[in-house]
DNA sequence: TTGTGAAACACTAACGGTTAGGGTTATCTT
DNA sequence: AAGATAACCCTAACCGTTAGTGTTTCACAA
């Protein structure tokens, strides 16, 4: 119940910090795989379990900043105004989205990424997640009334132009692109 | 350059069946993540080294038989008759692949599946090969003439039909109706 | 101020998947 | 029959991860 009180939170929200940013930095320097916990947890000055009090494992360390993507798109849905279409809002929130992602900083990491199977399949499952809670958002929104399925099917179309986007050459473009599919698709679940 | 020599192919399709079995077996009496790796070689008479010479992971034990799959997905492509419409040959083979999934025989492997984390991530990132994989099936299609982009998302949108029908309550009409929806994301990229 | 409970952290040791290194046997080829 | 090689074994280790068990540091109230 108490928000702000002090020094504690502030030293925790500071070693966090230290792992992750001493963890990333020597993934870019050295490579993921090279990269050991051990070596993690000596270069930040912490014990091998505090590394993981902090993060459940050691992929989630280079995923550290990506925490409110479900939010964002959830809430795409959920604030939108009444009687606002919903895939126009979903394409928006998606196009930002994926320009954050395709951003001139995030260009090492994406690296980082796309030379291990581990992150990218730890992505992928991360994805799923934010598909499922995407679905669950778009069954709950009175406005809509869709199948379970039509809902289901469409969070995953959407997680997918978001995946498509972030590996191609022209992000936007493509964004645009799988959301005339996605429209169309949706518009043929019409009561 | 030797093409069926014999007892030596022989004897290792043995091994390797034996290991599956061995592991599939145990998997099923007492928990996947009961069961080490150590287990099932002890079971299976063999090395652990042995075991990691067949399959590239635990994980991998569980799934041996759908080793067809994604075959089975771009032929459905490429081997269709000339003329013959693209989606309604996809459509048809994911009902094919789905009620053999979720048949009679294949529901204690599904359950010993959901069970797991490991073997739901390691499933997904099966799924995304296979995407892969029909994707440039797609692309190389000369009757399409449709965008890469278009095609990689035809290709995650029938993966997602796939998935989700798997684990629906009515797998056909979950197929049906997903496939809806990409016959009209398809007809959408129509040039 | 000081005592108290809890949170954050440390240390050690281990577990389980995975791999490297190096040796043995069975099969294939010639 | 004689190498060549594939399949296999054994040992020992690496690495991510966790349990068990203290120890320090802070928050809070008496």
């Amino acid at each position: 119940m108490t928000e702000p009180s002090g020094r504690r939170e502030r030293k925790k929200a500071a070693t966090r910090q230290k792992i992750a940013d001493t963890a990333l930095h020597l993934f870019l320097e050295r490579g993921y795989d090279t990269v050991g916990i051990r070596d993690v947890a000596a270069e930040a000055d912490v014990a091998v379990t505090t590394v993981f009090a902090h993060f459940a494992s050691k992929e989630a360390l280079v995923f550290e900043r990506d925490q409110d993507f479900e939010q964002r798109l959830t809430r795409a849905v959920t604030d939108r105004p009444p009687r606002e279409p919903l895939i126009p809002a979903l394409h928006r929130e998606v196009q930002a989205l994926v320009q954050h992602c395709t951003a001139e900083g995030s260009a090492p990491v994406r690296r980082l990424i796309e030379g291990s199977p581990a992150l990218q399949e730890y992505e992928e499952s991360m994805s799923l997640r934010h598909a499922q809670a995407l679905a669950t958002a778009l069954a709950a929104d009175p406005h809509l009334s869709r199948s379970a399925t039509a809902c289901q099917a469409t969070a995953r179309f959407t997680i997918d132009a978001y995946a498509l986007a972030c590996r191609a050459d022209d992000p936007g473009a493509t964004v645009d692109e799988v959301f005339r599919m996605i429209e169309a698709a949706w518009e043929a679940t019409a009561p």
